[in-house]
DNA sequence: TGCATCCAACGTACTGCGTAGTATGTTTCT
DNA sequence: AGAAACATACTACGCAGTACGTTGGATGCA
């Protein structure tokens, strides 16, 4: 792991650059990267933009770090719950609750993660800011590829149908990344529900593989409704 | 020109206002909607702002214009599709392929529409333009509506488990959907092969709905289990 | 047929504003 | 004293929108 991923990343919103990375994911959520300005970040913080450029170089670098911070959220969750060893579905499906929990409750970083996604900026950035937007996608990629894996780990094994796993790869991560287009946290929901969401969510993204029509709950959550 | 749905909507790219609608999913397409300036519609097109600024008033009523053209795409292809009468999961595979048929070969204005979406474009609409905004929103969820109704009837049938549709209807579409962000045209992709990758993903969002394992073939009629 | 008129469909040239980025104080802590 | 961590004040520029000029084609009329 040549780790452009230090600890730093993982850090909470506690600290200067924590806060500002909080505000920006909030303000590039609410208007997108090119309609938040720098102005609208230091007003959600309550200041001017001179603490955030004293912090940041540029505006692109600032959303760089959100967006890294956001992959870096779903990397840990993700890896921590692949720790265990289970068959190919059960782990699959408990990588799509554990990366669904992230989303809902890190809407701004998330959304701002997607966002990258659609983002070319081409032409306007630098050649170094280039080379970080590589490494993020890089990052995505990789990111993609534990899911991409363990489906075809899950095919090798013969649990689900013979299949184009680079294509299904796709629909399955769209089933559950759309939810950071949709989704809208409302107050007082319990982690529960959150959980419940998730759950019908990784649900149908693990039938939509085609292996066993009924995917068993996790052993330890015991949730049969 | 404040009329809502009308013919104009399904024209093609003939036309000065086709042509500048092309361009402008197109730009709007590679850079976003705040990114994306007029002149770089208007280099597009080999002319100049004023051109542009002739037909529309705003940017914001060009995107308006795009968007709503991008939906009214997905309307009349889904609609035509559901004038025969079929089981409602042979029904949602129809709906489905049809739907990503479009999404792939008129990528530009899908990935536009899906912006839409994210955009909340708050305060810095006139009232107008936040009831055309509105207008379009309503056409987006009366669009999403004919999936989940036909959710719903299979759901009525006995064809799916029970299930939270209004839940599911958001993974299932977000299966769909995420084909605007990673779907790159190939030269030369024939027809074929589009059809291909539509009916992989359709299945996928299909079997998700906890369907009959196999392709629908058995007859799913009759009252509740 | 020839010509004048009118207007749609642009192009040209300009303004005003918002914003990224900078240069330079000012404070607090070590 | 020095530097980190900001705030203040400013500049430069890109871009949405506008005012106005230009052209070509349709129409009316002699």
């Amino acid at each position: 792991m040549s780790s452009v991923i230090d600890e730093s990343l993982l850090e909470g919103g506690e600290g200067s650059r924590g806060e500002i990375l909080d505000a920006a994911a909030e303000a590039f959520m609410r208007k997108g990267f090119a309609a938040a300005s720098i102005d609208d970040v230091a007003d959600i913080l309550g200041c001017t933009k001179g603490r955030i450029y004293h912090h940041y170089r540029s505006k692109a670098d600032l959303f760089f770090d959100v967006h890294r911070r956001g992959m870096a959220m779903d990397l840990q969750a993700v890896r921590s719950c692949m720790a265990e060893e289970r068959a190919p579905l059960d782990q699959l499906f408990e990588m799509a609750v554990a990366h669904l929990m992230v989303v809902m409750s890190q809407i701004a970083y998330q959304r701002v993660a997607v966002q990258g996604l659609e983002m070319h900026l081409a032409g306007q950035t630098t050649p170094e800011q280039r080379k970080t937007l590589r490494a993020i996608l890089t990052m995505r990629d990789e990111y993609e590829g534990l899911f991409a894996g363990e489906i075809e780990r899950a095919r090798a094994a013969g649990a689900i149908p013979e299949q184009d796993v680079h294509l299904v790869v796709k629909a399955f991560m769209g089933a559950l990344n759309w939810t950071t287009i949709w989704y809208r946290q409302r107050r007082n929901q319990s982690q529960a529900e959150r959980r419940r969401i998730a759950e019908e969510i990784a649900r149908f993204a693990l039938r939509g593989l085609g292996g066993p029509p009924a995917p068993a709950a996790a052993p330890a959550a015991g949730g049969k409704a």
